[in-house]
DNA sequence: TAAAAATACTCCATAGGTATTTTAT
DNA sequence: ATAAAATACCTATGGAGTATTTTTA
């Protein structure tokens, strides 16, 4: 059987005049015949009464064409869905973020994609650079949020936004009297940061920082759960981070610019492989949206 | 779209595999691999993704697939209920009867028919013969029971059963001392029979009869609502009834035979142009089965 | 007799086959 | 180098057309 038999069925059901239906269906009467003889041949079943001058359905005719409209609606439902899926319009996507976008930027572009996708299930989970780059290799992430270079084979990435690395340190601290501060006078400071386990890359350009101002970092701390700012405050240490964690309002810790202005890479990726047309779209979202960085607080 | 098109993409999305996929078809490779080609032409978006070595399922992939198992269901369930319906297995039926009928005969038919066409709704009426014959007609009916010789042009009838005429007369009658009543001795008898519009077949049967044995009998009451045999408990007069009426056990009224035996013949009537297989089962069911007369009570 | 479906055949569009190329590992 | 899908081209099944017959009111 093929739809093409359940087209002219309704047809002849329809018209119950084999001469029309043709005539609706664009073909010659005879064919049409023939094609529903091959459909009541293959049902087991007459479907229409030719008995008489008219055309009448028999009462599996008139079952048939009850089932036939669900088969058609199916059929169309099917092609809509997946034609919608095809567009990413519909789907699941597992984002990865650092905590840093949790409060600036993330929820921004949520809003947008949401806004064009609104069909996508979107799964969140807050989570380390490396971490991230493990996930999305194993797939069970689409796309993460990292500020790395991302050499990693097999992943794709895209540059979201450039940003400067600043010093967190407690307001009290002499240093906070410069509005730029040289790394250098921060060589006898014990520094908080997490492990380099964590996210190598920022961990590595770190010490390149200090070793090219000439010393090597006193690492008092370790973050593991608590993020930086928080044991800065607490007056472990200081710490450098990227500008944008000041939008975090928060007391006990001042920001300062740091001489040279280095700079961190905010970067999407995502898997080479992965052509999923949402994941397509999300990144396509970011190209032309961005990740603002919120208003620094005043 | 053809059902093909759904076939063949569900054995590429179970096989994971062009040419496996073509073998468990029956088809070489290539065409397979042009009809699926064809699929996501009209769908108007990629099913697979074969940028890597093996195939896999896009996004939009799965989607179909998961439609195209209800469309298969739904195509299946049409099928088998179409061949039910075809095969009378399925669908309603108005059946019309005589009150003589309602307490011997049709209950042992009806649970027959019930148990060889369970999803058969039965609609039952009891109707006067003449109303039965309209309602047939008419549509209204797909097989009636009647006491009629049934030459109506368009109605198609089988002998169900023949069975003997009787009188019915109050117990105290002087002829109940007879074991056979010759009808002349009940020439100055009040009658009591149903008005001839109600069914004019028997009635003029009836006529028949009396004329036969010389007399023109003195109706003195058309029965509308009571049935005959509470009228001749009553003592209003005697009636001539079909003897399977004596099944209805009943105080004040004694049944003898007629002299000739007269005879009724009890026949199942449809509209010769009502090929509705479950009229059809049902004729069948009453020719192989029959209607069997109770026993008599002792 | 006329209207309409079925039959008998003819033709061609396209499903399917064969040979080969392209692609990705 | 190889496995597998795509492409190119050919074949042939069966869907559709034309002419005619059959059926029924």
């Amino acid at each position: 059987m093929e739809l093409r038999h359940l087209r002219y069925f309704v047809a002849v059901a329809e018209e119950l005049h084999f001469g029309r239906a043709a005539e609706r269906m664009k073909i010659a009467q005879p064919p049409l015949s023939r094609q529903i003889q091959d459909l009541e041949k293959e049902l087991g079943t007459r479907l229409f009464d030719r008995s008489r001058r008219k055309v009448e359905l028999t009462t599996a005719g008139v079952t048939l064409l009850e089932h036939t409209r669900r088969i058609f609606e199916a059929v169309e439902l099917a092609s809509r869905e997946t034609l919608r899926a095809g567009r990413g319009e519909r789907g699941r996507i597992a984002i990865g973020y650092p905590s840093s976008l949790a409060y600036s930027g993330l929820p921004e572009l949520l809003r947008t994609f949401r806004a064009r996708y609104p069909a996508v299930e979107v799964v969140l989970s807050q989570l380390a650079p490396q971490a991230q780059i493990e996930a999305l290799k194993g797939g069970r992430l689409d796309v993460g949020f990292v500020r790395a270079p991302l050499e990693e084979p097999g992943l794709a990435s895209m540059l979201v936004r450039r940003e400067s690395l600043v010093v967190a340190l407690p307001p009290d601290h002499p240093a906070v009297g410069r509005s730029r501060i040289p790394l250098g006078i921060l060589a006898d400071e014990p520094f908080v940061c997490f492990p380099r386990s964590r996210g190598p890359a920022f961990f590595d350009q770190l010490m390149r920082l200090c070793h090219e101002a000439g010393f090597t970092p006193r690492i008092v701390q370790e973050a593991q759960q608590l993020d930086l700012v928080s044991l800065v405050a607490a007056g472990f240490g200081v710490a450098i981070v990227p500008s944008s964690v000041r939008h975090t309002r928060r007391a006990g810790v001042a920001y300062r610019p740091i001489v040279g202005s280095p700079k961190t890479d905010l970067r999407v990726a995502w898997k080479k492989d992965n052509n999923a047309p949402v994941v397509r779209g999300l990144v396509e979202v970011v190209r032309k949206v961005g990740i603002q960085r919120a208003r620094a607080p005043s």
